[in-house]
DNA sequence: CAAAGACTGTCGGCTATCCGACAAATGAGG
DNA sequence: CCTCATTTGTCGGATAGCCGACAGTCTTTG
C-alpha cells in the first residue's frame, strides 16, 4: 500500500484509492487537520456541524443522549472513517455527540467542499457509497444484537469486536491496553453499569478473560467469539 | 414535479433530479421492471443477490432471522427507495430478507450496471450518498428507541411512523386501511406478540386508537405522537 | 357453507435485568 | 503520603415483559 493510501486508509475500503496526485494535493488544501486530546467533544447535538470529518488517527465514539442522563453509544470509529452529517438534506442538526476516546487526529472540511469534491471525482463518491453501505450493515448487526441477544451475549459481542479493533493478538490471546469503564461498556451494550460489572466478573471467574481498570486480556479469542451467538 | 421525477420519487430526495432525458432513457434500458404480489420474497439470506432494487410502488420490509424462529424487521421501505447490497465489497451475501408487504412494482438492475451508472453521473451518486445518510439516521433513531424506550413507547413510535407512511390524514385523525398483524408489529418493535396485543388494547381503551384486523385509526395524531417520548 | 388455518385476547408464572444503596478499591493531585 | 473523586463490587427488592397455554374470533378455500 502506498504512503498516500495508507494515510487515508479505511477499515475495509480506501476511499482515496486510485485518486491522482493533483487531486490529493487539492484534498489536503481544503482540509484542516487538528490534534484532539482524549475525551473531548468534536460536535454536540443541536449544534449543527457544518463540517465533515475524517479520522486519521485514534478513535471516536458517536452517541446519543436521552433526557434523563441515559446514553447509548451508536458506534466507535477507527482510523480512516468518516463522520458528520453525511446527508446534507437536514438542517436541524444531528442528535449525535461525537467525542474522542483517545488522542485523535481529525481532518475536517466544509460540507460544501466535500460535496464539490464528490462531484468532481466519481470514483471517490463510489467508494464513499460502498463505505456507507458497510456502515449500514454494521448498524443492522447492532440492531439485531439488541433484539435477539441477552446482556451477556451483547457484552461478549462487544468484547470481541473491541478486541478486533484495539487489541494486539498473540497466539490465541488478545491484549488491550486502553479499556473502557464499565459505565462506557454499559452505554455500548444498552445494559446497566452493575450488570456489566457482574457479567465481566463471571467471565473472569470462568477464566475466559482478565481485566484491570485499564486493560483487558482475552485468553482464547475463538472460544469467546463462539459464546456470542 | 415532472412525470419523470415523480416516477423516481424518494421520500426525501429525488435521486434522479436534474438528470437529463437521454440518461433517463438509458436507465430505463438497463432496468427490469416486475410486478410482485403481496408477501413474496425478493431476496433471501445466503442467496447473495447480484442486483440492486428500486421500489416504484408498494412497500417492502427488510428483516433478519435468528436461529430460533425469531425475526426483527429492520425497516419498511416505501416508493422510491433503494435496497439490495449497496456495499459491493462483501461477497458473503446478506443476512437480510427482503419481502413485499403489499403489491409492489420493483425495478432491478445488476450491481455492475448500477455502479457504471453512478460512475457516469456524479449528481446521481451524490443524491444516493445523501439518501444513504438519511437511512443511517433512520437506523440510529431505531437503535436509540430500542435502547431507551419501553415496549409501549416503541409501539406508539411505530404507529406514528407507520401512519405517516401509509395513512390518510383527515383533520387530526389518520386512517390506515392496510394494517399489520400483531406478530408483524412485534417483530418491528422487538416485543412479543402477546404484549403487542395488550398494549394496542390499552390504547384502544384510552380512546386513542381504534383498530380491526386490517385497519387502524388514530384519533388524535398529535396527542399520540406526544406519548412516544 | 363447513372445516381448517390464521389471528387475537387473556391469564399466571417466571426470570433477566434494572435500580438504589452502600462499601471497597483504585487513581490523581496537592 | 493523605485526601478526594471516580470506579468497581455486591446485595436485595421491584418489575417489565417473556413464554406457554388455551379459548374465542375471523378468513380462506375447497
Amino acid at each position: 500500500m502506498s504512503e498516500k493510501s495508507k494515510f487515508w486508509y479505511l477499515k475495509n475500503i480506501n476511499i482515496f484509492d486510485g485518486m491522482d496526485d493533483s487531486r490529493m494535493k487539492m484534498v489536503e488544501k481544503i482540509t484542516t487537520m487538528s490534534q484532539i486530546g482524549k475525551h473531548r467533544p468534536i460536535y454536540l447535538p443541536e449544534e449543527p456541524s457544518k463540517n465533515i470529518y475524517f479520522l486519521k488517527e485514534g478513535h471516536v465514539k458517536l452517541s446519543r443522549l436521552h433526557e434523563d442522563g441515559r446514553e447509548i453509544i451508536l458506534d466507535i470509529l477507527g482510523p480512516g472513517e468518516i463522520f458528520g452529517e453525511l446527508s446534507i438534506v437536514e438542517q436541524g442538526g444531528t442528535k449525535e455527540i461525537a467525542e474522542t476516546l483517545d488522542d485523535a487526529l481529525v481532518c475536517s472540511m466544509s460540507k460544501q467542499d466535500f460535496e464539490n469534491m464528490l462531484m468532481d471525482s466519481p470514483l471517490l463518491n463510489l467508494q464513499l457509497t460502498k463505505w456507507m453501505g458497510l456502515r449500514l450493515r454494521r448498524f443492522e448487526e447492532k440492531m439485531s444484537d439488541l433484539a435477539f441477544k441477552d446482556v451477556t451475549k451483547r457484552i461478549i459481542s462487544f468484547l470481541v469486536r473491541y478486541a478486533d479493533d484495539f487489541g494486539k493478538m498473540k497466539g490465541g490471546t488478545v491484549h488491550i491496553s486502553s479499556f473502557l469503564s464499565h459505565q462506557e461498556i454499559a452505554y455500548l451494550t444498552a445494559a446497566s453499569r452493575q450488570t456489566v460489572t457482574t457479567v465481566l466478573n463471571e467471565l473472569k471467574g470462568k477464566g475466559l478473560i482478565d481485566f484491570t481498570r485499564k486493560s483487558l486480556t482475552i485468553h482464547n479469542f475463538k472460544e469467546l467469539q463462539a459464546l456470542a451467538r
